[in-house]
DNA sequence: CGGTCCAGGTGTACGGCGTACACCTGGTGC
DNA sequence: GCACCAGGTGTACGCCGTACACCTGGACCG
């Protein structure tokens, strides 16, 4: 009579049920009600039976922010400029239903698959859009944090992952990643992490100070200034 | 003989003092470290000691913060892009020093008042630019998070502080704001979170999509593409 | 000088968190 | 009929923030 007690005796859970729930949980109760607790007592089960599920707590986030990712469908096609805008609001769309995600991706330290995904796409865009790989890379560095919603340390370079089949496994999976990887370090296989943080910055700080420059000029004609 | 035990009694803590040994010990320590207990530990105090000095954990951090921002010095005089460009480096460089503080600032959410100044003083920079009061209030949307290293998502527009005394008293402290927050709403004491995210958000974005095209085709022209 | 006051440090305790580890249980395959 | 094991359970540990009652030593006042 156990069944009986809780309806249809519960459906078992999965790794993809789990995450599911997660993110509509989430999406519904806030940022800090994410907790393994809670998530277990949401699906009416004991706290220790998601372990079966996720290795632990961070695996859930990632599982989480893939699943969000995702949602952002593969971007469209023509003129570079209208298509990434679009893709880009698109993704701001996504982040905007989900709004615990922002913040969880921004606290993750290494990408997930559908982050390099979104990251591979965007590439992609500039890349058939005409840029070459070295504007492409600084243009993915500016694009950072705020436009895709995503963080601008997105790879945390200290954490090597120095064996080589899978990074060309990845390489495989993420063309155009791989090959700005491969535009900085010579040996396309070096780690991905290895750009001069502080010109990509200032790369982004050049391009926005030199936009509202000309902003400013063009208003300042307009009123004969 | 108490005294002795600990060598010179140890100095008597202060607001102050407890901020100071938070920021260096988080400078140390890293970031998932700043816990009351930790830092109590820290100080050779009880845990519960330090609630006599601040009210609790978020206004600890919070004055941490403050302390943080509060090291970024005003900025110079002279054009305003070469100003603001050095002003924005001058925090960036801070914010390297304390390495736990961009997550920190990124997880308040209401602003501290080296916050305001800091903001208030880039303001102030853009209007002597010959910034009119709205291309102001666009710019320092765009240069929200990757930038400034702050939030953009800095107000939270659902806390309304309708006190028209306090209000003043905030206008006051912090002009430049004050004269943003005015332009969006008519009345200038209207709550400062009024401002269409959305519109903001595809401006910043605009700003960077055609910084990234004129690149794109200057690159083009060297290479006669 | 004796007494009061109180800022500031203490001790104990509670509820919440992530999760290690031993255990049980019901269905599957030999 | 029985071993196996994926998947759910129960208990326990150490961490967290912090409420609340308590103590203590110096300042101040009659």
């Amino acid at each position: 009579m156990k069944q009986s007690a809780d309806g249809a005796r519960r459906a078992p859970l999965s790794r993809e049920r789990v995450l599911r729930a997660a993110v509509s949980f989430a999406d519904g109760a806030g940022t800090d009600a994410i907790s393994m607790r809670k998530l277990a007592q949401e699906l009416g089960v004991v706290p220790m039976a998601l372990y079966k599920h996720v290795a632990n707590k961070d695996e859930l986030l990632d599982g989480m922010v893939d699943l969000v990712v995702g949602e952002i469908g593969p971007p469209g096609a023509g003129e570079w400029r209208l298509t990434m805008r679009a893709h880009i609001l698109a993704a701001r769309r996504v982040l905007l239903r989900h709004p615990w995600a922002a913040g969880v991706i921004q606290s993750r330290t290494s990408p997930t698959p559908a982050v390099l995904g979104h990251l591979d796409s965007m590439a992609r865009l500039f890349r058939a859009g005409g840029f070459s790989v070295s504007l492409t890379h600084h243009a993915m560095h500016a694009m950072g944090s705020r436009l895709l919603g995503f963080s601008q340390e997105l790879f945390d370079d200290t954490a090597a992952t120095p064996d080589p089949a899978l990074l060309q496994q990845l390489a495989r999976a993420y063309p155009h990643i791989a090959e700005l990887a491969g535009a900085v370090g010579h040996d396309a296989a070096s780690t991905v992490g290895n750009c001069d943080d502080q010109a990509e910055f200032e790369f982004a700080l050049d391009l926005l100070l030199g936009g509202l420059e000309r902003l400013r000029a063009a208003e300042s004609v307009g009123r004969g200034t």
